[in-house]
RNA sequence: GCGCCCGUAGCUCAGCAGGAUAGAGCACAGGAUUCCUAAUCCUGGGGUCGCAGGUUCGAAUCCUGCCGGGCGCACCA
């Protein structure tokens, strides 16, 4: 349960009492109403601007109005404290017994403490990764991929009903160019010397293998045929290892997607023309000649009349082609073909991830969801900054021409899928992210994955302690729920229970922002919290979360630390990490 | 020229759909280990939130205009 939301629905219970009483105007509108977390913890442990928000359409000063609603505050018996501060916020102290009942609801939830039905089962659909079927995933798709999975977990730990796909581009001119590269490969495979690979072409190694499979399954048969024949043959025997090799890397990064869609089969089953339709029955096509971009002019422009499709209905800045000037169908119609087809499949509400090189996309893509929804679609974009690969420091430098880029499975390979997946998340996805390969393995507080799972560690490390310096105290989680916890009165105790109720309203935020990075953050901080609370022992022995001759101290204690442990273990599954039990 | 994103401490970044005295880490200066992991913690200095207007009880946050940086800009995918 998220405590804001419930003090939210209590605050709001009061004012329609006083409705009721005629003491307040009716039909005012309390949408802006919060309660949160007041930034400095002095000030009590939930603030609301409730007063403030509804004195002008009540017609009453702030403050009265809150003199008026904290009357009412006072009578409920989980608060404590009610006091009237600054222009007109009212700031809450909740009752000690209500913290201590948190915490014995971490006990009893368990890691899936924090979640919620917030999405009520809608159904959402999440589309990541939806790289070229042409090699294998770089440290550039990884930042998009981590954002979309970790993104899918939090929006299904908060009660959305989440689809995620992958979107395989195996209709454009480079799967082509991939089966070229792939069939050179083969003539390799069966002797012949290749040379140099001819640019424009895919120069990897990975193709080696791919021309060898084809050349043990198929023989010498299209050693002489014509290229119509292979080519069709070769690419889809190319696309498929490719996507297999691309299943792989996902799988080594610990992302799985639900639904693998593929461009080609969508024009094949018509996906295509029914946009076309779809789009001329509604009036929003028509033959046009698109003007040259203003500023710097392409060299070879010329005016081409074709079919576009009116963008700017739905606020795109211009209107765009459906079709190319020689007739066939462009990229974007085929997106549109596939975004109307999940909305058929039951979709209203949908996420693409994109890198930064899509930005221009974005609004054309959100423009053809309305217009292919009939305004009922809703779309948004999470773009992904680029992502600068260090080492020690310096720039690791990447040429995709030369063949020498990095790639996902390298990194896995060197510093481990859980590494790789909460560094992705310490940025909001729109900032550029430095990501250093030695750094990341750091043991420092400067590095936020080794800090949170040295935290979580220590969680472990004193439970275990304490289970060999107490061992005739029950401390299993049954024990743990038994304990009795009003025996936790240090502030830093409090505050820390405090802080671990913060995390379901922190994760709702998060699905509902579509923002996971916040849940990195959350987590640096309450493992920070953690280590302070730690080492507050090391100056006063009082203090120490194990004290053998205070039995039933320690167990409180123990319900504190576990909880905390859990929250962590909570926070890191929305990034399917597994928490550390031991640093070493 | 247009569009999108960004501009917060010396550096790297948070700032939770407008809230109270703007926060972390690094770096810098000092301090804490007979004791649950010092792989950690505590204290301190450090800010015109790019600039200028506007909206209102209240702006780093919303609007407008500039300045600076990144990305993208006919049929490519």
């Amino acid at each position: 349960m998220n405590i804001f939301k419930a003090l939210r629905a209590t605050i709001l219970e009061d004012l329609n009492s006083l409705v009721a009483e005629g003491k307040l105007a009716d039909g005012l509108d309390f949408s802006r109403i919060n309660a949160e977390p007041p930034r400095d913890a002095s000030h009590g442990d939930i603030a609301t601007n409730a007063a403030m928000v509804i004195a002008k359409a009540a017609g009453q000063k702030p403050r009265d109005l809150a003199g008026l609603l904290a009357g009412k505050l006072e009578q409920r018996s989980e608060i404590r404290t009610v006091e009237i501060a600054g222009p007109g916020f009212i700031n809450l102290r909740l009752d000690t017994a209500f913290w201590y009942q948190q915490l014995s609801l971490i006990l009893e939830s368990r890691e899936a403490y924090g979640e919620s039905d917030l999405g009520a089962g809608r159904t959402i659909n999440l589309e990541y990764v939806s790289a070229n079927p042409t090699g294998p995933l770089t440290v550039g798709h990884a930042r998009g991929a981590v954002i979309g999975d970790a993104l899918a977990a939090i929006l299904k730990k908060t009660g959305f009903a989440v689809t995620k796909e992958y979107y395989i581009n195996d209709a454009g001119a480079q799967v082509d160019v991939l089966a070229n590269s792939a069939y050179l490969r083969y003539r390799e495979a069966l002797g012949e010397d290749i040379g140099e690979i001819p640019s424009g072409l895919y120069p990897g190694d990975y193709l080696v293998k791919v021309g060898q499979d084809l050349a043990a399954r198929d023989g010498d048969r299209w050693m002489k045929a014509e290229q119509d024949e292979w080519l069709p043959v070769v690419r889809t025997f190319a696309i498929d290892a490719m996507m297999d090799l691309i299943r792989a890397d996902l799988g080594e990064l610990g992302v799985e997607m639900d639904l693998f869609s593929s461009e080609r089969a969508l024009h094949e089953a018509g996906g295509v023309d029914e946009v076309f339709k779809f789009l001329e029955e509604r009036d929003l096509l028509y033959v046009g000649v698109l003007e040259p971009p203003k500023g710097k002019a392409p060299e070879d422009w010329e005016p081409r009349p074709q079919t576009l499709f009116k963008a700017t209905l739905f606020g795109d800045d211009v209107d765009r082609p459906l079709k190319k000037s020689d007739g066939s169908w462009t990229y974007f119609a085929g997106d549109m073909a596939y975004h109307l087809d999940k909305y058929r499949r039951g979709f209203k509400d949908m996420i693409d991830v994109f890198g930064v090189d899509h930005g221009g996309y974005v609004k054309r893509m959100k423009a053809a969801v309305k217009a292919l929804t009939d305004n009922e679609g809703e779309l948004d974009v999470k773009l992904c900054a680029l992502v600068n690969l260090m080492r020690g420091g310096e720039m690791v430098r990447m040429s995709k021409r030369a063949g020498n880029f990095v790639t996902l499975r390298d990194m896995t390979d060197e510093v481990g899928k859980d590494v790789i997946r909460f560094m992705m998340l310490t940025r909001k996805n729109d900032m550029p992210l430095d990501f250093d390969l030695e750094k990341v393995l750091e043991q420092s507080r400067d590095n936020p994955v080794f800090y949170v799972q040295y935290a979580h560690a220590r969680t472990c490390s004193v439970l275990k302690h304490a289970r060999e310096e107490c061992a005739d105290l029950d401390l299993s989680d049954d024990g743990l729920k038994a304990a009795d916890l009003t025996l936790l009165k240090d502030e830093g105790e409090i505050a820390l229970i405090r802080q671990l109720a913060e995390w379901p309203r922190l994760l709702e935020g998060a699905a509902e922002a579509h923002e996971p990075h916040r849940i990195a953050f959350y987590l640096y901080d309450l493992a920070a919290a953690l280590h302070g609370l730690w080492t507050k022992g090391k100056d006063n022995a009082q203090l120490r979360f194990i004290l053998p001759d205070q039995p039933e101290l320690t167990q409180a204690r123990m319900a504190l630390v576990r909880a905390t442990g859990l929250v962590i273990a909570s926070g890191l599954s929305a990034y399917s990490i597994t928490p550390a039990q031991e640093m070493r």
